[in-house]
DNA sequence: GGTAGGATGGGCT
DNA sequence: GCCCATCCTACCC
């Protein structure tokens, strides 16, 4: 199911993310927010620079997690699509969390609303507890994971460029759940 | 309401 | 040595 459902064009998954719930131990929270890194001549994509250790799994199987260190503190949760050997991932950015949130309030060393808990792409990892030792993982177990939805979204959906890069910035591969609260910060207002 | 700057380290030229 | 798919705080309207 899960390598079905990612063995897709990137943009595709990307949208059908929305919805989907990510679960890692106890902690867990609906995707709202992902944007699509492609092949080919998109170069903000981390595998627009070839194959090498880091991006190595985007050119594996898809279905699984590329999870990527940056700025020196923050890890970032991606997941591999499109078809083996054809570079594809799409960026978790925000999640709605929906259960575990007393664990997530004490990793994210955070006192405020629970909708600040996971609404931003480093948020996120931080408050599931996921980092590269996740690298490569496979997301169709229950530990670690995520569960699709397979019903039709009942919410609009945004289509914008992405946050926070340079190349191809005006790309529209951002997609989001239209105004929902726990879109990251970056972002609100587009 | 807004923005500027610092923290901090790995990846790649 | 420079570039980051970020977050938080301080400070200023």
């Amino acid at each position: 199911m899960m390598l079905r459902f990612c063995e897709r064009p990137t943009e595709a998954v990307a949208r059908d993310l929305l919805g989907c719930v990510v679960r890692h131990g106890e902690t867990a929270g609906m995707i709202v927010e992902t944007e699509a890194y492609l092949g080919g001549d998109d170069l903000a994509a981390h595998s627009a620079r070839g194959l090498t250790e880091r991006t190595r799994v985007i050119f594996g199987p898809p279905g699984h997690a590329y999870v990527y260190f940056i700025y020196g503190m923050h890890e970032c949760l991606n997941v591999v699509v499109d078809r083996e050997g054809t570079p594809g991932c799409v960026l978790i950015r925000a999640l709605e969390p929906l259960s575990g949130l007393r664990r997530m309030y004490a990793r994210r060393h955070w006192n405020g609303p629970a909708i600040g808990l996971a609404n931003g792409p480093g948020k996120l990892t931080e408050a599931l507890a996921i980092t590269r030792a996740q690298y490569g993982a496979p997301l169709d177990r229950d530990d670690f994971g995520i569960r699709l939805w397979d019903t039709k979204p009942r919410f609009e959906i945004d289509v914008t460029p992405r946050i926070g890069i340079t190349k191809c910035a005006d790309w529209p591969l951002r997609f989001v759940w239209a105004n929902h609260p726990c879109l990251s910060k970056r972002s609100r207002g587009v």
